[in-house]
DNA sequence: TAAGATTGAGTACTCAATCTTG
DNA sequence: CAAGATTGAGTACTCAATCTTA
């Protein structure tokens, strides 16, 4: 009655934390290639990744896509404007906004980590093989669905 | 060619990425659990459920249980001994450890966090259904390795 | 008044250094 | 000197408040 119970809770089944346990494995594999590289933070890659992919995005546009905080993007792209990763310039539209797209510095940055992002993920899903990857892919789509709340 | 290319990288097709999603999606749920209710940080919720199962721990066997810093085990630690969550001993075998154990009340917190978070569990997998759970359980598995390096 | 964006204050994290015991 | 554990300093994050324009 005492001992460890099967009803008991067991972190380790929790589904949370093994995919918490799986996003931070891989991460941390990747991390080497900004980081000690190009000495840019996670968020920093993610910004570039993202003004890399839609070319050109406002401060809230990078949110939105990336799910990063207003305030992380908002320092963040303060630093590498003056790293000459990125340029801001008015948005015609909006005078609140400001347009946001990648130096030709940065692009470069974009395409180098880009390459080794997409050979990293082709690892990975080897390891994987491609029914389970496949499955996988499904199955964090139904997780990351935002729910109401 | 100046258009997004199709052999470009692509950050909502990086599983590490896409994994991170999911990982804050289903944590970000179930935070106001041990959050609102119970005014506990993750990483102290994460502490009583490795206590809760097995019983007792010295905060290195913590850390390599749970893959907390041991720097954030122990902080999380003092301060649930200040708040009369869990007990500290002395160890009889080792002079330098400290047998880390749950009080009754932080039993009291592991059965009824555990309880919902058993829960919480069934409604994700429900959500993905038998066949796609043993799939993500059995990919996270392998992404979660510990790779030398 | 709301939305885009930034700033300030408090908290938490990260990394190296330290202390104690084996 | 290595291992368990804690501490300090610097950095980053979080949340609320602020500023400007729609």
């Amino acid at each position: 009655m005492s001992s460890p119970s099967e009803n008991a809770f067991d972190l380790g089944q929790f589904l949370p934390y093994l995919l918490n346990q799986a996003a931070e494995a891989t991460s941390l594999g990747f991390q080497p290639v900004y980081r000690s590289t190009h000495g840019l933070s996670r968020t920093e890659w993610r910004i570039i990744a993202n003004l890399g992919k839609f070319g050109a995005l406002t401060a809230a546009g990078i949110c939105k896509a990336s799910h990063i905080d207003k305030t992380k993007v908002s320092r963040a792209v303060a630093q590498m404007e003056a790293r000459g990763l990125l340029s801001r310039a008015p948005d015609i539209s909006d005078g609140r906004a400001e347009r946001l797209a990648l130096t030709d510095g940065g692009r470069a940055v974009f395409t180098e980590i880009g390459a080794q992002a997409m050979s990293y993920d082709r690892a990975l899903r080897d390891r994987l093989g491609g029914d389970a990857t496949r499955a996988l892919v499904k199955a964090l789509a139904v997780l990351s669905e935002r729910r109401e709340g």
